[in-house]
DNA sequence: CACACGTGGTA
DNA sequence: TTACCAAGTGT
């Protein structure tokens, strides 16, 4: 990936990192390109309009996520000189940066010995060393000294163990049919070992069809289309007869129309979006904040 | 600590 | 078609 390549700056990695939590790479790929060429320094996304990253996130997903990285990109022009920060602590401070995207950025942006711990780590651990199909639901502190023993000393021997291990589970001990027999520690693999078990949980899926999210994620994708802002009786309306069914931003507002979700629902949306951050009101209606 | 938070691909 | 799931974070 670009943001592996020496010649990626932590600005890049930093970006990687925020969209490439919950999203598979294939979809941050061409977005993250478009990012880095609009806006190749912290700085020239500090001086957008959050609505803009809005906006340009498009259809990755999470939408806060691009709130947080324009606030991440102010704080770094107020408080960091405009570099991205290389310390853990510095970094785990900007918004939209957890224990994970800390320690990634610090490992492949700078080199550092950082204990990196996603998903993927943690099922290669589950299943090497503990024998079970999956994780547990929540990273546990158990899970973390594991990793941090696993580390090697040498820090750039640690930056290639951290992105191995990670590839390893997102390419081969992956979460459905793991290709085992391509694993190269398969021979001492406790979940194999054990006749690989079925999950001793069952995962509960994210509800959907019918949510309040379901909701938002329609508003959103009206309003990343709209070049004003759109009132809110016109989120309640049958697009045809607004006039524009066929194209633009009548698509998303018949989506949304298709949902049939109730005025309260609907309500609560757009109240949630409000106080998220997400859209504002102006002139009497919803925009993209700006 | 459980829950909310978007989206689209795959089995 | 349904359900899972993808390099998590904030509350």
């Amino acid at each position: 990936m670009p943001w592996r390549s020496a010649a990626c700056p932590p600005w890049g990695v930093l970006v990687s990192e925020i969209m490439l939590q919950q999203t598979p790479v294939v979809r941050v790929l061409p977005v993250w390109e478009e990012w880095l060429r609009r806006w190749p320094e912290p700085a020239d996304l500090a001086r957008e309009p959050a609505g803009e990253a809005v906006r340009s996130w498009g259809r990755l997903g999470y939408p806060r996520r691009a709130l947080r990285l324009h606030a991440a990109a102010v704080a770094i022009g107020q408080d960091h000189g405009g570099q991205v920060p290389a310390d853990y602590a510095q970094l785990l401070s900007l918004p939209g940066v957890g224990s994970y995207t800390a320690a990634a950025v610090a490992a492949f942006a700078y080199g550092r010995r950082e204990t990196v711990v996603d998903t993927n780590i943690r099922r290669v651990h589950a299943r090497l060393f503990s024998g079970t199909a999956l994780p547990s639901p929540a990273l546990t502190a158990a899970e973390m000294r594991l990793a941090a023993g696993l580390l090697p000393d040498d820090a750039g021997t640690s930056v290639r163990w951290n992105a191995s291990v990670m590839e390893l589970g997102a390419l081969v001990c992956t979460a459905r049919a793991p290709k085992c027999s391509a694993c190269p520690v398969r021979e001492r693999c406790a979940w194999r070992a054990a006749g690989e078990p079925p999950p001793s949980y069952t995962p509960k899926g994210q509800a959907w069809h019918g949510t309040d999210r379901q909701v938002r994620g329609a508003v959103m994708a009206v309003l990343r289309l709209a070049d004003a802002p759109i009132p809110a009786e016109m989120f309640q309306q049958a697009p045809a007869d607004l006039g524009f069914e066929a194209s633009g931003i009548g698509v998303p507002l018949a989506a949304l129309h298709r949902l049939n979700s109730a005025p309260e629902q609907l309500e609560r949306a757009l109240a949630g979006l409000l106080e998220d951050g997400l859209t504002e009101l102006h002139q009497g209606g919803y925009r993209l904040p700006g």
